[in-house]
Parts: C-alpha cells; sequence; structure tokens
DNA sequence: ACCCGTTGCGCAATAATATTGCGTTGCACC
DNA sequence: GGTGCAACGCAATATTATTGCGCAACGGGT
C-alpha cells in the first residue's frame, strides 16, 4: 500500500469530495490517469479508511426539518466514565446530527435538526433531565451560512 | 413532478444519504421496485433539489487537518448589508467547513479546520482583524462524538 | 552498470450497471 | 365505462466497472 499520497490520490480527494457519485471514467479523466489505476486508487483509499464513506446532501428544510440548533452541553462530571456515557447517549438521540466533545467552557456542542420548535424544546427538556447534564444553552441556527466539503484541497498537501 | 413524496422516495433518500455510491440496482432492490422508475425517482429528487449532491466522507484527521474547532464571532453590526459581507467573507476562507447564522448572543458560528494550532492560531487573528468583528471566541474539539446523516430517515417523513 | 523484485500504468476483454423506448396497468375524473 | 395521466416493469442498448495481463519505471544490492 502506497505509504503517501501523491498528487493524483489527492485530486481523486477533492474530486470525489466534490461529487461523491462522479463515475470512474469521468473521474479518471480529470486526474489525468485511465480509468483502471483510479479505480484500484479509489479502492485503495477506501481501504485505507480515508474515504470513509459517500453521502448523499439532502435540503433538511424541505424534508421537514425546518429548525437547526445548536445545544451546548454543560455537564457535572468530566470523568472519562461519565463523558462516555453521555456519548453513548447522544449517539441514541436520532435529532442529534453531529456532536463535538469540546476544551474548555463548555463540555458537548451538538448540532440538532427538529421539524418544529416544539419538538425541539421537548428535546432539549430531555437533554437537561439527562444524568449528569449541568445545564443546556441553545442557540437557534438563522441560516447556513456555508457548507463546504469536509477538507480544504486545492490539489496541495497542507503540509507541503 | 409528484408533488408528494411516497415511502419509496423515503426510502431511497435513506439509502443514499447512508450510502450515496449505492449503485443503481442495489438500490432498487432495497426500495423494492425495479432500477428504472428507480433511476427516475432519484433524478426527480435531484432536480427537485431534495438531493443536493453527493459527497465523500474523508478522514480529515489523517489527511492532515489535526485540528477543528469552533468559532464564534460577535459582530458590531447586525445590519443586514453588514451580515451579507460577512457571510462574503466566510465563503473566502477555506478552513472554514461550516458556518451558521444564529439568534442570540453570537451572530455566527464556524466549523473551522488547521494542519495545526499555530495556523488557526493566525487564522483567529485574521477573523479578528476583518471588519465588523467584535470578538472571536473559539472553542477546540477534543473529539468528534457523532456525525450522523444529515436528516434522521426511519423510513417516514417526520411531519407523518 | 546490471539484475531483479516491486509498483503502478494502460490496453483489451468481460461483467455489471445505467439509460432509453415502449407497452401495460392502476387510478382519478369526468 | 371511457379517457388521460402517472408510474410501473420488461427488454434492448449504451455506458461504466472490473479483471487479467504484459510493459515500463524505479530502487536496492551486487
Amino acid at each position: 500500500m502506497r505509504a503517501h499520497l501523491d498528487s493524483v490520490d489527492w485530486k481523486i480527494l477533492a474530486e470525489l469530495q466534490r461529487d461523491g457519485r462522479m463515475t470512474n471514467v469521468e473521474l479518471s479523466r480529470r486526474v489525468g490517469i485511465s480509468a483502471p489505476p483510479c479505480l484500484r486508487r479509489v479502492r485503495t483509499l477506501e481501504e485505507q479508511g480515508l474515504i470513509q464513506g459517500y453521502r448523499a446532501l439532502l435540503d433538511e428544510k424541505r424534508l421537514g426539518y425546518d429548525l437547526m440548533s445548536f445545544a451546548m452541553v454543560h455537564l457535572i462530571s468530566q470523568a472519562e466514565i461519565d463523558l462516555d456515557a453521555f456519548q453513548r447517549r447522544i449517539d441514541q438521540w436520532p435529532l442529534v446530527r453531529g456532536a463535538w466533545m469540546l476544551s474548555g467552557d463548555v463540555d458537548f456542542i451538538m448540532l440538532c435538526v427538529a421539524p418544529d420548535l416544539r419538538t425541539f424544546q421537548s428535546f432539549v427538556l430531555e437533554i437537561t433531565a439527562t444524568p449528569n447534564v449541568r445545564n443546556v444553552r441553545t442557540a437557534l441556527t438563522l441560516k447556513q451560512a456555508k457548507n463546504a466539503p469536509i477538507v480544504p484541497l486545492e490539489g496541495a498537501p497542507p503540509t507541503g
């Protein structure tokens, strides 16, 4: 397995990040090699876990999730076992799209969706009622100002 | 064009959200119709904008972006023209992966990546030096606790 | 400098998938 | 009961994915 990614690999990642359903023929054309080695590279990137998967990007508003909000959670105990317990709790909440453990003031920040404010409010109550939760602050999003591909790839690795 | 999504459409969205590169043959098998109408539905969903695109999910850590952080920005003026100006600024920052305009205390929250702390610090200085920015608070992420598909779809629309 | 193992390329052939055309069916609305 | 629409699925074709294989480039060891 290739130890280091070359410029063709970076191009592949950038292209698939931009359009994950591009055909391999088109992809190979764009990165400048023929289709078979291109596909082999993609498979290798997938096996290495550098490509973790592919997702369709949906319009959540038009699918009934009008509301998107951040929820910032302070816990009472930050012991590892308690952090783990809270993460397992997060996994079980379907309204939580993304979540991050933070350094500093707030312990977790969660990105949540909900069909309406009432649903969201009762969800916040549920979070608040969760063991080890000290308090929850929320911030409704008014508008998504940017939704860029995961990693900024302009053809060159960030470390040179 | 179908006014309302039926259960097959929801299944398609759920499946493509989970695996955006699934072949149409496999997809059609999973949603229980034959391949041609399945593909036609997918195209329609794309044209309607309900499917906005497809993305490969990359492992940002292993691609050299060790650091992920939130940046919460207070602006001085919240006049529409100033909000728009700041959004255009956001678009030009490649380290910003996602950004949301918020209600309440903070005006914008931005999800940023960087190869290292030094790069991130100088980026924060750049944000701070941006016109109309009152202050920036940052919170480094220690760990991504969840990265779920955009919309929770368990086969049924949220509104019934 | 040469040999040799390794790696990755691309051509060509095959397998699988996407896409189109078309006839049929179910259903709402006269 | 007829008619038009919408969506289905079959079958045919076009396009794409995948595999096998031979060749060229590179690097290490003699």
